[in-house]
DNA sequence: ATTACTATTCTACGAGTAT
DNA sequence: TATACTCGTAGAATAGTAA
């Protein structure tokens, strides 16, 4: 989060008073009982938020004009796109939740192959870094979410035949990693991972991007089908 | 509000981990990294959310389940509402602030009058409260925005003739004050106020509603059309 | 009237640690 | 391992004012 909880707050009551369309003119002390605090407080929550780019700020004899930057609709609504997916579209999404561990790589191996890879990209709509980041779910719900993704169709990835082997079918769901990232799990058929394992692949490396180390907690939000992806 | 700012993202985490789907697991360490605070301001955070009633929580040997509630799931509904009528139905609205003052109360007298009261109930979905909340628009941009409601059809409720008199026409516009309670603007035409001015009438007294005095703003948002009025 | 500085109070964070 | 207590302290909030 780009702005924390008290500053967000602030912006939030600029935004109800119409902030984002027009400017308006509020004065510290209203402003101040308007979300419970001092007019001195008032006062530097709006200094902070001219400060950091999220509203402009005009002086007046009798208050200020205040209108929320663009910077500050972004950050209104990136909360408005995670409540909305997580109100709205609960019949298409699944939660899962697991922590980063290092493995084998098998997925990474699976990732390289040509005769995989243009169809992750034309299908997914990205071209995956050439390695997954690995996520081992913890408790028992996560498990079950994982085991009720096998039921579902979600894209399927051909496999193919070349002069060594022959390399099977891979299912994936699109996802958002950590609320911030696009990218996809793996449902490799035969894997010799456990139930509790889930591969994660994006068009990044997801351990920089999101400067992740062996044991954090990373969150999943699968997309069931192609509807209401974001 | 009814959550303060730091706490209603630690909230806004929960959800985004799918909280408010099912029970998940989670480590007040983890939890704490997720939203840049310490081990242990994630434990205090979550009993507190627990204790006022926002989530369950069930300890375990490796965790916390967690999991929202109807209480907490109403919070950030609360915020996602605001949000999208903010963000979404801009053309439909316009936002006004105004001060509080104790006027002539020349509504009161037309609010009561029975040839209007009826049409009040049928038309606005209410039955006013006797009494009609003065406001003092002070910026040049609330003074306009005002101008333009005059220009827009809004409401009509029929004047009438009865022995004593002839009542005109008077134009409304639903509207929801502070963001919290639903009402609507008043616009008689022909008054002895100015244009900096306005009239809010409501199913209960605002003023007990809302603690207002005399000089607190009040901000509002007049629905232009019936279409989208939440 | 305002806004916002300085001084003071006090809240709330995290370190250390018990369970 | 967990969670969550106590406690010292940093930083935030307000009071008092200046501008």
């Amino acid at each position: 989060m780009e702005l924390e909880g008290d500053l967000w707050f602030a912006l939030l009551q600029i935004f109800r008073m119409g902030g984002h369309t027009r400017q308006i003119l509020i004065g510290t002390s209203d402003f101040g009982r308007m979300i419970g605090i001092s007019q001195q407080t008032a006062s530097r929550r709006l200094l902070e938020l001219a400060e950091r780019g999220f509203v402009t700020r005009e002086l007046t004899p009798d208050g200020q004009l205040v209108m929320i930057t663009e910077k500050g609709i972004g950050a209104i609504r990136e909360v408005y796109d995670t409540l909305r997916m997580g109100l709205e579209g609960v019949d298409n999404v699944k939660f899962l939740n697991g922590n980063v561990f290092s493995g084998f790589g098998e997925g990474a191996y699976y990732v390289t192959k040509n005769g995989y890879r243009e169809q992750f990209s034309e299908k997914l709509g990205f071209a995956p870094f050439p390695g997954t980041l690995n996520l081992r779910l913890r408790s028992a719900a996560d498990i079950r979410a994982r085991a009720e993704l096998e039921a579902l169709p979600g894209i399927t990835i051909k496999g193919f035949t070349n002069s060594e082997r022959t390399y099977g079918d891979v299912k994936c769901f699109l996802a958002k990693v950590n609320d911030a990232v696009d990218g996809a799990v793996l449902m490799i058929h035969r894997t010799h991972y456990g139930k509790e394992v889930l591969e994660i692949i994006a068009p990044d490396n997801l351990r920089k991007r999101l400067g992740l180390r062996d044991g954090d907690m990373v969150q999943l939000k699968v997309y069931l089908s192609r509807d209401h992806v974001q």
